[in-house]
DNA sequence: ATACGTGCAAAGTATTTGCAAACGG
DNA sequence: CCGTTTGCAAATACTTTGCACGTAT
């Protein structure tokens, strides 16, 4: 069940001249099931669980090449650790919200707020490519 | 010239039983006349070429207390490096602008934005402490 | 006087890089 | 075959910690 942005950013690739080797292929694979953003370490550990061992070198490679090609986002929501998620083409995009307790990580979205970026971004004088925005608190388990 | 948010923290963190050492006070000075974040390197940087050198663990210690405190908080731009920047008790506040091209760090505010995200927050569930938004792109200078 | 603050060096963690072997086209 | 991709281990970059000494109160 290869999802569409799997598959969409395989033939990319192969367009842009890069082979498919079973590293890459594994990775792309993994990220394109996920619908929220995972650590390079959760990626590596996803695939090694599944029996598709890559080198952890292997992940930040591909996860490299993927965000310099626009195909994942990398997302800081402050814990010293990157998370990488796929971006849609379709343009659809979600928000984070981290709890500052457990760490927990949820997406969110919301229009009005796109509207109130998109907005932002045209005064800012910069050719804006993209936002991230990260709400920090605590979720409702921890704040009980 | 002491900023209003330097003698506050330093007298906040003196009522809460810490002692004012040479570093610490030091580092808060720098804030204190800061606009915009910076990286605790920056901040090493700056008190050495004042000439008031400092430890860089204790650049980091510092960081780490008065972020715990609330009196910095801790941004993100994902350059692999972690930023920090006073926060000011009238509650008003800025956002970024990155070039990823250069890596220049800007401030921006908006208050349709801050209207938007206060909006959201109530209808997440968590009890939301703060929020942080990064546009990411290419500045004037890059872009041209 | 005594506990807290500081600097240095060592340790820790996340990420990147060098290189030789495996592999795809 | 030949150049790309991969895994391993070593290197790097940022940040944290341990410890002995200095200092504020």
């Amino acid at each position: 069940m290869a999802t569409a942005w799997t598959s969409d950013t395989i033939e990319a690739l192969g367009r842009a001249g890069y082979r498919s080797g079973g590293a890459r292929r594994a990775v792309i694979e993994l990220l394109g099931r996920q619908d929220c953003c995972l650590t390079a370490q959760e990626i590596f550990d996803g695939l090694r669980a599944e029996g598709r061992a890559v080198g952890i070198a292997s992940v930040y490679r591909v996860l490299d090449l993927l965000g310099e090609r626009g195909f994942v986002q990398r997302i800081d929501v402050g814990a010293g650790m990157a998370r990488f998620e796929p971006v849609h083409l379709s343009g659809e995009h979600h928000h984070h919200l981290v709890c500052e307790d457990c760490g927990k990580v949820e997406a969110f979205s919301d229009d009005g707020l796109e509207r109130a970026l998109h907005k932002v971004e045209g005064r800012t004088g910069y050719s804006v490519a993209g936002h991230d925005v990260v709400l920090r608190g605590a979720c409702a388990d921890c704040s009980a």
